[in-house]
DNA sequence: ATGAAAGCGCTAACAT
DNA sequence: ATGTTAGCGCTTTCAT
């Protein structure tokens, strides 16, 4: 079926009793274009409720206005802050963001940057980094400007702002340890983000001595306050000499303390707890959770200047940037 | 800065040493073309990593491939259901989903609508319903099949996928009501639709011969575990005869339960709660809450359902559906 | 099975 | 200040 384009420049140019270019004018460089015409311009235009298409009008002048986001999942309260700050961002400096889910699977993550680069987007971020070669091969050729995000690469497409997740592991180990907790264990998703922040932690383990193996409780992704609580139950099950958690979302962190307190374990001293990514709820949490901060909120709006800045013309001077992290200490560890 | 467009169906047949429209045929249709022919075009395109530029197609075929949804927020927890199976429809049949965020502010919903309608989407899905004569002017003359959702209007522009907020006030009440409860409270952000399922409350407690005024306590949008706390503090010192409470989002409801078990007070003898989107959390919260379940899921699959329908010239037999609500009786009230 | 011509709706570039 | 011409990259249509 074809769809009926209700108006074109033209018809409002005849209406109007003017050419099309100054329909474009009037309404895209008002100043140019004399007042009375204007109004007569902008009076046919109010009365057709005439929009004009963007589509044909990006063909032509190449400035699409969009921006486009991958995320592993819409879900996901970490990457909001990110995506609220970044959509904002971009709002205010007049572009368009288009969300893509790419659902932490590599070959439906294909599939979807083939649907975002045949739009032609000013910029493309990336939540995490472009592991696939096709993928990356692609987003080159397409030259469109890339920012990889939430991680680090010694390699990035293009630009990056990012941190380290083997150091937050490394950093919760001595944090937890520091605190006098002896048998940690790992409550994780099973993404590879998180596994290289247990590699991290295992390594910090290591040099400070502590011998046994540091178990691991992996839960489905998207964690849930429910697998909080039964990752928990597990945890102890399996490993009863555990005396602390670090949890890889601020969720699962929840649902063990909702656990802890239904079992009657006291927290932070006989289970410290920490979370991941500082949500508004952490703080607000009885007793309040220690968690790791990110700052979301910048990573958008720095994602967003350096495509901007790119899509106009402008060079980005230092487009790899760790913006690190911080563990927010409160009463649960 | 003109970008410059890296490869073109021109650039590619000429490698190939085919003609353009071949190209174009390989890529859309392969089966109408010879397969060494095919393997030719395949191969250049694997090397140039080639993606053909939508934009353009698009604008010859009228086909956008793309539906756009109007959110007041993306860190609103109660849409993220809808959002996500409305992803997942559409995706499945090759659609793709683009959000724009309106924030709930009628003026910048103009704007956004403005930048959507540019684009010319095969379809529009509203989160609550279109009020803007301007805005309505303009989808209806725009052409472009529309979904209002989350909400009921006797006249929507198009079709709608909704239920009513009235009603939900009124049978929270009568289930607070036949709970024993006397002295409810209004926990609630200040927008329009939180405001009719208030109205619907306060019509109920009158046919019950609740002869007390309802009182209300507002809280700032987006709602917070934060802002539950303290509103539970604000309307105990205000109207401590408060024996249940109707809070506006289950994040508020898990605010109000953890300050009242800091402050001991015992739910649901002393206080009854109840919430609104019976998120995954809901169930597994200690007591377990309950609330006012939505079926965001299907409310997701039917406006993608009628969006395809339409772009793909079907009619739809009913285009106005009321999906109701539920509540969820747990063990908080 | 393949190609050539035309044109989608707009705006850059060049008149006037 | 306004109009004319051409063309963005693709696909529809019509030949061959």
């Amino acid at each position: 079926m074809k769809k009926p384009q209700a108006f074109t420049v033209h018809d409002i140019a005849r209406m109007a009793g003017v050419s099309a270019m100054t329909v474009s004018r009037a309404l895209n460089n008002p100043e140019r274009v004399s007042a009375g015409t204007l109004l007569k311009v902008r009076e046919v235009v109010r009365q057709t409720g005439f929009v004009p298409n963007g589509i044909a009008g990006g063909l032509r002048s190449s400035r699409a206005k969009l921006v486009a986001a991958v995320l592993p999942t819409l879900t996901g309260a970490v990457f909001q802050e990110t995506v609220r700050s970044l959509n904002q961002a971009l709002d205010e400096r007049g572009y368009q963001l288009m969300i893509g889910q790419s659902g932490y699977d590599a070959s439906r993550e294909d599939v979807l940057l083939d649907a975002i680069i045949r739009r032609r987007p000013d910029g493309i971020v990336l939540t995490g980094i472009m592991h696939s070669a096709e993928g990356r091969r692609r987003l080159l050729a397409a030259g469109i400007p890339v920012v990889e995000t939430w991680d680090l690469t010694p390699t990035p497409i293009d630009m990056l702002v990012g941190f380290s997740h083997e150091r937050i592991g490394e950093t919760v180990c001595h944090f937890l340890y520091s605190r006098g907790y002896r048998h940690p264990l790992l409550l994780s998703a099973d993404d590879e983000r998180a596994r290289r922040r247990m590699d991290g932690f295992r390594r910090m383990a290591q040099v400070l001595g502590l011998t046994a193996e540091i178990p691991t409780q992996l839960v489905p992704a998207p964690t849930t306050l429910g697998s909080g609580r039964s990752g928990l139950i597990e945890a102890l099950a399996t490993h009863p000499e555990t005396d602390a958690l670090f949890c890889s979302s601020d969720m699962l962190a929840l649902g063990v303390l909702i656990e802890a307190q239904t079992r009657g374990l006291a927290v932070p001293e006989q289970l410290g707890v920490v979370g991941l990514g500082d949500l508004e709820f952490a703080a607000n949490l009885q007793p309040a959770l220690t968690s790791v901060r990110i700052d979301g909120t910048r990573i958008g709006r720095m994602a967003a200047q350096f495509i901007v800045d790119r899509a106009e013309g402008r060079a980005v001077s230092e487009p790899i940037v760790d913006i690190g992290f911080e563990i927010i200490e409160r009463a649960s560890a």
